[in-house]
DNA sequence: GCCAGTTATGCAAACCTTTTGCAATTCAGG
DNA sequence: CCTGAATTGCAAAAGGTTTGCATAACTGGC
């Protein structure tokens, strides 16, 4: 699995380019390779989360589908079955709820975010610490296969500038 | 579950070392000077804890008391003072379970974990990747006070040896 | 030590996210 | 277009976690 070591992606985040209509191509390729069908709801989950820089739980993929269109059953079936494809990847953002975004042709969708901890704005974060530090805990510990999950937390500029009214105030 | 709980951990880290009665000294005074109280579920939680090297679920807390002892509801409630209060550190390996590790005397918990995807064994990993990634990130965005939750997955030795064997098996 | 007042606990019910069983529906290939 | 397999909707269940409330336990002051 390819990772993060040497990208430089500076801060562009691909992930608000458009990319017409290769999903579609992709995933009914992906899709039929594996005897699955083309569905009205994952077509659409998967439009939905072109749109989207950044990842979205379940039920808020379910509020930005058409009112009705789709069962919450239905989109968590789906999100199993895309990640299972790698058409979308899972993040966890610590607060028990999982988050899904697309991953984009030719990808692998790993990389991080930096979450505020006060009004939850995300960050896409392309940097990543070194490879080696990776290999060698592995190496050391004798694992295979090893990946990791890294999440950064802290407080946005404008939670601290609310942060700061809010204690001006209170000093008066 | 434990298949491979508690192996041979080479490169154990300070988490195995007995701290005798630190703890109910630092408890009692940090309790003490938030005004709560010393009680019979959170000592026996504490010194639980104290005993594992490796993060417990609620679950595997209340498992390890004496039997009804102490109520679940009591366990998250315990938990959740204690983490504010900085006696444990919470941890997330992301299956929907929260996990707690003693936060020892004069450090602030801060580590990450090895985890095998297969039989859930935990090895804690001491290293970290350079705080300058972490500060240029803070920077670039213009976050402030952050932090950063990393874990690694992978397969251990064991279980490598286990699905090596079953493919053999398989083959014949 | 004992009391009063506050903090904690146990128990049961509530909450949330996620999963699952099942009958009805939709899709793909012939 | 037809048929069988995959998928969906709905409702119920399953986990983990939280909460309301009456009862029990702890603490500081007498």
């Amino acid at each position: 699995m390819s990772k993060c070591s040497q990208r430089h992606h500076k801060h562009s985040h691909s992930h608000s380019c458009n990319h017409p209509q290769s999903d579609l191509s992709e995933l009914t390729a992906k899709l039929r390779k594996n005897a699955r069908k083309i569905t009205g709801p994952r077509q659409a989950i998967l439009d939905l989360l072109r749109q989207h820089p950044h990842p979205m739980t379940n039920k808020e993929i379910q509020a930005g589908l058409p009112e009705g269109m789709c069962d919450l059953a239905t989109i968590y079936r789906s999100m199993h079955m895309l990640e299972e494809m790698e058409l979308v990847k899972r993040f966890d953002f610590g607060d028990g709820t999982a988050r899904f975004e697309l991953v984009h042709e030719g990808e692998d969708g790993h990389h991080h975010h930096l979450i505020c901890t006060v009004c939850a704005d995300v960050v896409e974060i392309d940097e990543c610490f070194q490879q080696e530090l990776e290999d060698a805990i592995a190496k050391r510990h004798g694992y295979q296969a090893v990946t990791h999950k890294l999440e950064f937390f802290g407080v946005c500029p404008e939670c601290q500038e609310d942060a700061k009214k809010a204690r001006e105030k209170k000093g008066k």
